[in-house]
DNA sequence: CTGAAAGCGCTTACAG
DNA sequence: CTGAAAGCGCTTACAG
């Protein structure tokens, strides 16, 4: 019968010592509580021997620490997204900690399931991207709030800050490296900038487009309502975008377009397709500016700003572990970004 | 007081009634434990006013059961697992189950290593995509082997297959797609076919060369050994590439290739730029063919052979779910993949 | 320095 | 039809 799963109670039985002393010593204890250094001995070789591991479960049920990390993403398939998960994976490899992925498919509802799921298995963190909405209902996070409080459990909000949320988070400067993106455009020549976005109520995004209008400020160039192209679907048939993109390249010449900023990667790519197909330029560059991740190999021929998303996720891991051992802490950390053609 | 965690004994005593009756209740055991069903309304409506949730550590405790399933990929953000990861999100969502994500980096300790740590957090079942080596050691899965009897936890290998392994797995027919792929340059024109990869010992890497090499005898075509360019490491920096490349440019006309195949996505975009450089074609198409994504939003100009990953993940899950349920289910299943340019 | 005992929150034979 | 009791495998005061 000693092909059973060992337990401490086994091998304390076997050993003829008590549950509580084989505990201790398994447990790192044997010094702080005095055990008989011979003892311990015995113990140790013996669970070595056997291949103890100590049931998960049950520890668990005790100590309540897991050393899981949930992690809530929009989509688990996005380019930014996996590139997150390739920095949270490097942290937590070094504080041996499990990542417990669900993806909330941009939907509220299913986001707070995830997430009550994910309380339920016990976690001891959380690093979260909240999904944002089309409509005009900003990005909010209740469920979070009372989470956060109740349970005490750390939670890091990567990429865009929900409204109202003062906990720890991880962000880029998106207003900011817009801004220089498109006035890099301009100063490339441009006159008449457009901005092609998803409608989409995460403070990245909104920030993209803040920082795009900056841009039209500081070089004092005019700024045609018509020439922000704004999608209200991700799924966006490229039908969508491909009429108005052809509206206004029908424009006169002096109110149509001569560069675009792209808020995001997967936009970008249909937007230069469409135009190149409307109108086949010479060379590159063309006159776009996009967020991307754009690694050199696919050589877009389009001004990328850089999306630095290992780095936020490396961060995000990284301030949740910190805020695990101090409660108190609660920073916004913008992670520097740096323009790139 | 009744600020505290409601658990099944608080509910017991409010409601004086024993703990058993109240598990048999919230387990939905009602009807066939017989309980009163006034009894059992009342438990079950004071349980939802209290918002109460089982202790999932005591529940496993019992059960051995956790809903979670385990994912070891070599690399978590490659496009193709994160392809994978979706297809794998969409049917777990349907059962109800947890993704608990781990990265062996390519490396076969931290493999083993990421394997134990899930078996002790207790998982239900595991996809895995094997890591695989440079060195001339084949893909092997001894431990694989030695925890799935043990245990009885459902494993399902996915995109490639390790040698010896008799269980379920989910891969693409990398050899003929690899040919036909070939064969379509060959079609097109091309008399001396190079092939660029990496010389990883995996079934699907393996898998395109020798489909290149089928396709070199069913079109008669030339073989020459220094065509196949086999880089020994992933991170490869391009000057490796780019030499060997160059080296082969500067052959004669008539043994210098005229067409590429390449295996995976990351390494096509790198072959095409070099080549791009060295001499710049005319026009799309490039003689180039390969794996890849290839989201025709990249218009990369090459050949695609579009690797269905979604679907190696969506039918993995689905492989592992059906396994639960049949201990004895064995297959392989090859997703089949259209060529497309 | 070590052990008997209670407890974590649930499940499940076993008696009534 | 329902309850008292033992058990899952660990942890941790509390006595000695």
């Amino acid at each position: 019968m000693s092909k059973a799963k060992p337990t401490m109670k086994s091998i304390a039985e076997e050993l003829g010592v008590s549950r509580s002393t084989v505990s201790f010593v398994l447990g790192g204890e044997a010094e702080r509580r005095r055990i008989n250094s011979e003892t311990a001995q015995r113990i140790l070789q013996r669970a070595k021997e056997l291949g103890f591991r100590p049931n998960y479960f049950a520890q668990a049920l005790n100590n309540r620490k897991t050393g899981a990390i949930g992690l809530v993403f929009p989509d688990v398939h996005e380019i930014y997204m996996s590139q997150m998960l390739r920095g949270i994976d490097e942290v937590f490899a070094d504080h041996d900690a499990t990542m417990v992925l669900s993806s909330s498919r941009m939907d509220r509802v299913l986001e707070k399931r995830n997430i009550e799921s994910l309380l339920y298995r016990g976690i001891d963190g959380l690093i979260i991207v909240p999904c944002a909405d089309f409509n005009s209902r900003p990005t909010e996070v209740p469920e979070l709030a009372i989470l956060l409080k109740e349970k005490h459990i750390p939670v890091v909000c990567a990429d865009r800050i929900p409204n109202g949320w003062l906990g720890n988070s991880v962000v880029q400067d998106d207003r900011t490296n817009a801004q220089l993106a498109v006035e890099l455009l301009i100063d490339q020549g441009a006159e008449r900038v457009a901005c092609v976005s998803f409608d989409l109520n995460a403070s990245s995004i909104r920030g993209r487009i803040a920082g795009y209008q900056d841009a039209l400020k500081t070089r004092r160039r005019s700024a045609d309502p018509r020439w922000l192209v704004l999608l209200d679907r991700v799924d966006a048939k490229s039908q969508d975008l491909s009429d108005r993109l052809k509206a206004l390249l029908s424009l006169p010449v002096n109110e149509r377009p001569d560069a675009w900023f792209v808020t995001t990667e997967g936009l970008s790519y249909r937007t230069r397709d469409l135009l190149l197909r409307q109108s086949p330029l010479g060379n590159h560059p063309l006159p776009i500016a996009r967020f991307g991740a754009d690694p050199s190999h696919y050589s877009s021929g389009m001004i990328s700003v850089y999306q630095p998303h290992v780095e936020i996720g490396r961060l995000s891991a990284e301030l949740l572990f910190k805020q695990m051992h101090d409660q108190n802490l609660c920073s916004t950390q913008i992670v520097v970004a740096s323009s790139k053609v």
